[in-house]
RNA sequence: UGGGGCGUCGCCAAGCGGUAAGGCAACGGAUUUUGAUUCCGUCAUUCGGAGGUUCGAUCCCUCCCGCCCCAGCCA
């Protein structure tokens, strides 16, 4: 097959701001080199958001000669599982990145993390509370009301000590206790009123089991990982943007080993699609679709399955950028990184996907030929394969019109056409069964047109793709569009219900070339005319399957619609 | 009405005081054995608004408007 793995024409990531910053640190001697992290949650599959981040740190690793490590942020037991962390490593490594020696989970740190917490209450800047959840709540005040103090915040050194250690020996039930951090309750940054360093949780955890019954929250687990990796720069979405005095903060009070810096960058938003873990985690469990690889999602793993190399997921982050401002892209940006990537490579094949059978009146019968076909227009190195031609062929539904409009160039009665890479053929009779509806065409082939061009040197105004009714190889083909019927699903109440109901179409009567049956999975092959493909895992032997990657660009049914306003 | 951010073409996005890059989309036209590709061309007298500083402002200052995030013992 065709190698997909090349370097795209554009480059895949520009300049940006963090990159600036990164590279101004370089060179003012800030650091001495560069150590990025992307630190997943195992809870769920990686999606197109994730996709940016990765792209993003690794790559600014990757450019400045630095590590980026993968960490599994593996401080909530209770959400978490293997099967999770199995498939970030594959899509990360699909993706076309490497984190070497570096796999590290939070959960690594246990001990540490907990030493350093001890080390916060020997100092008085942390005590245990025993306030109730909902207490603690009202307690906190509000966005515009300053919280107050809790009756537990003056506790001694002592005691502080004594619960805590008494707390991670399991003597307390879940949520009776809690570890904070004591700043102020006053605070305009509602991550600064005294937040929860560690909770009671007697649950089993993927990896330390049951050797803890409390574990650490984000806020406290984040920064002192990134500083134990000697993480230079640790880079996050937006939403962090309040988290990091919190951030600064523990760092600043206690003995860690580097100083990380924390940077925040606008999340990826993409139009007619939804990318929050919450919904996509909501789609496969009320099973709206297949699961966390169905075509239709924007998880890796469904792009991939899709037929999408990883170069053009790579090329499509490269062009949406990196910024602080708010955004939303456009999914043609994706389709058309896709196609991009796509073109210059795919091998081209023939398949049908509504066939409509043409009887070729003055072709001999019982006679079959072989004729040549290249496997890319513009890549002669590509090379040729042999196709059949017929008596019985067929093409493609929509290349027929009984009454066509005046800019249609396709087939209808009385026009000559091309059959691409075979011959001229003209439509002479239409056969229809009792209800009317076209069920075959007859016609005439041009012998002196052979490969595709008559000697008289007559023109014809469309090129037909088709298979031979003696070789054709019957096939599944499903056509997959918007998983959302509108741009901003969810915008007005729950997005579930913007679900669009015909995102997938399933096409059991197609007819492929059997050279398609040859295709890898995964590998996306373009039907001429039609769009790119790639056969799916469900395919079976003779009985191939598969998915439309995304489809050409088609100006003809642009003028369709707009002819039927 | 608290704190933190963001507002440059329909959608992304450069720009960092010297007179608005690029991509996607769209629209013309050329080439074409894919109505694809490729190619050429069009597409912001204007940077949320109003003032101010300056010889000069998208870039600096002030005020206003709009949008996003934060009140999990989630991340």
């Amino acid at each position: 097959m065709v190698d997909t793995e090349t370097t795209p024409t554009t480059p895949e990531a520009g300049r940006d701001f963090i990159r600036d910053i990164v590279q101004g640190d370089l060179e003012s001697g800030r650091t001495q080199s560069v150590v990025t992290r992307f630190p997943p949650e195992p809870n769920g599959f990686l999606h197109l958001g994730h996709a940016k981040s990765i792209c993003l740190n690794f790559g600014i690793a990757r450019e400045l000669g630095g590590a980026c490590h993968l960490r599994f942020d593996d401080t909530n037991p209770v959400k978490e599982e293997q099967l999770f962390a199995d498939s970030i490593q594959r899509d990360v490594k699909w993706l076309g990145f490497d984190w070497g020696e570096h796999l590290h989970y939070a959960s690594d740190y246990f001990e540490q993390l907990y030493a350093w917490a001890e080390h916060l209450i020997q100092t008085g800047h942390a005590y245990v509370d025993d306030t109730a959840a909902d207490a603690m709540r009202t307690l906190r005040g509000t966005l515009t009301e300053p919280g107050r103090n809790s009756p537990f915040r003056d506790r001694s050194v002592e005691e502080n000590l004594g619960l805590f250690r008494r707390m991670r020996a399991g003597e307390y039930p879940n949520g009776t206790r809690v570890l904070r951090a004591r700043i102020d309750m006053a605070s305009g940054n509602m991550n600064l009123r005294d937040p929860v360093l560690y909770r009671i949780l007697h649950a089993h955890h993927p990896r330390t089991g049951d050797a803890w019954c409390i574990y650490p929250t984000y806020d406290y687990a984040h920064g002192q990982s990134d500083a134990i990796e000697h993480i230079t720069h640790s880079v996050c979405t937006l939403e962090f943007e309040d988290h990091r005095p919190l951030y600064d903060w523990l760092l600043d009070h206690l003995p860690v080993p580097s100083r990380p810096r924390q940077y925040e960058f606008a999340r990826l938003n993409v139009s007619y699609t939804v990318l929050s873990k919450r919904h996509l985690t909501r789609l496969v469990t009320e099973k709206h679709v297949t699961g966390w690889d169905d075509p239709r999602m924007p998880t890796i793993a469904g792009i991939r399955r899709r037929g999408v190399p990883s170069v053009a997921l790579r090329e499509f982050i490269g062009r949406v950028g990196v910024a602080r401002a708010y955004s939303t892209v456009d999914v043609a940006m994706l389709d058309s990184a896709i196609r991009d990537t796509l073109n210059p490579a795919a091998p081209r094949r023939m398949g049908v996907l509504r066939p409509l059978k043409l009887i070729i009146e003055n072709y001999p019968e019982g006679q079959t030929e072989t004729l040549e076909a290249r496997n890319h227009p513009d890549n002669p190195d590509a090379g040729l394969r042999p196709i059949t031609f017929g008596r019985e062929i067929y093409v493609e539904q929509d290349d027929f019109m009984e009454n066509p409009p005046k800019k249609f160039y396709r087939l209808s009665p009385g026009k000559e056409v091309r059959l691409r890479y075979a011959y001229f053929v003209t439509c002479r009779e239409i056969v229809k069964d009792d209800a009317g509806n076209v069920v075959a065409l007859r016609c005439t082939y041009d012998p002196a047109s052979k490969g595709g061009n008559s000697p008289d040197g007559r023109k014809v105004q469309a090129t037909l793709h088709w298979v031979a009714a003696a070789d054709a190889v019957p096939a599944e083909v499903r056509l997959y569009s918007h998983l959302f019927n509108r741009p901003d699903p969810g915008a007005d109440g729950d997005a579930l219900a913007d679900i669009n109901p015909e995102s997938l179409e399933v096409l059991s009567g197609c007819l492929v070339e059997p050279a398609l049956l040859d295709a890898p999975i995964g590998e996306a092959v373009q039907f001429e005319r039609t769009g790119y493909f790639a056969l799916d895992q469900d395919s079976q032997p003779g009985r191939p399957v598969f998915n439309r990657t995304v489809g050409l660009r088609d100006t003809w049914a642009k003028v369709q619609a707009s002819a039927k306003g």
